[in-house]
DNA sequence: GTAATATAGTTGCATGTGCAACTAAAAGCA
DNA sequence: TGCTTTTAGTTGCACATGCAACTATATTAC
């Protein structure tokens, strides 16, 4: 509320959104092309495969991946119809849902890894040595809002 | 094609999508709550608003904006029945179409900025200095595709 | 000049997304 | 215990988005 945005915040803002967009678009366009699961599918997949026991209730899966509640059940209503996840029943909270990784989805991450791998290198990692992929990590990652503040 | 992602790439990459993830959500969301133009709107208004004559070819527009040509005629459309911008045909192409910039887009881009500034700084520059800004935006400057190679 | 090809923009269709409303169960409180 | 509030997850609805197909115009090749 307080001091005008910097002409630098603003424009490595700008620059964020832009190179966000140009790269995403980019290995969307090569995920399709190579008939691999696509971006959302992956991140999802990517997240129960960390986690222990390959399984996470709904709303950490939502918050992990960034999505609405409501998108996240439509999301793994999609991935479970494709055999890649199961939902279980939570035995502690009679409420919540389990979404487990399936040997199928494993399998898909599998397939998919080489090509995502060759398009985050050819679209993103490509710019960037080692250093400065560690410069970049170190400082997006203050953004995160839950390891801020 | 060659050699395997180094870790650091890996980590930049994904620290690249969560940043990214986390901060557009919450000022989405800050931006709802004013009651101004949502980020979509505001991009496409913006880069009206550069241009010479406030004026773009539908695809140019799509380009600067990183949509569909499909998804901006769309788009347009919208802009276009609530009064932020006009068609106008394109005299030296006769297939083509200028999106125009209003009187009233422009005080729609006046009315949102200070919000939208506000957020930008709260999700996303209250972190970094303008000398790591700067750094931001000269690393990722180098992904824009027709910046580059 | 005319045919073949490429480009600009729009539309039908299928699909993805968030908000608000809903049901069920847990937690807080007296 | 019984009542209220909060949280988990799903669904109805409205809207956004990309692909493929289409029309119209421009460009290229001969």
């Amino acid at each position: 509320m307080s001091k005008a945005l910097s002409p630098d915040a603003l424009k490595a803002w700008r620059r964020l959104l832009t190179a966000h967009s140009r790269a995403t678009a980019a290995i969307e366009r090569d995920l399709e092309r190579a008939n691999v699961l696509p971006l959302g599918w992956y991140d999802v997949l990517y997240a129960l495969y960390e986690a222990p026991d390959n399984c996470l209730r709904m709303h950490e899966l939502a918050d992990a991946v960034v999505l609405s509640r409501s998108g996240l059940t439509r999301l793994v209503d999609r991935l479970d119809k494709a055999g890649y996840v199961t939902r279980a029943p939570c035995p502690e909270d009679r409420r919540g849902q389990h979404a487990v990784l399936t040997s199928k989805g494993k399998a898909a991450l599998k397939q998919t890894w080489p090509v995502y791998e060759n398009s985050i290198r050819e679209q993103f990692a490509r710019h960037f040595s080692d250093a400065e992929a560690r410069r970049i990590s170190g400082l997006l990652e203050r953004v995160f809002g839950d390891a801020s503040g």
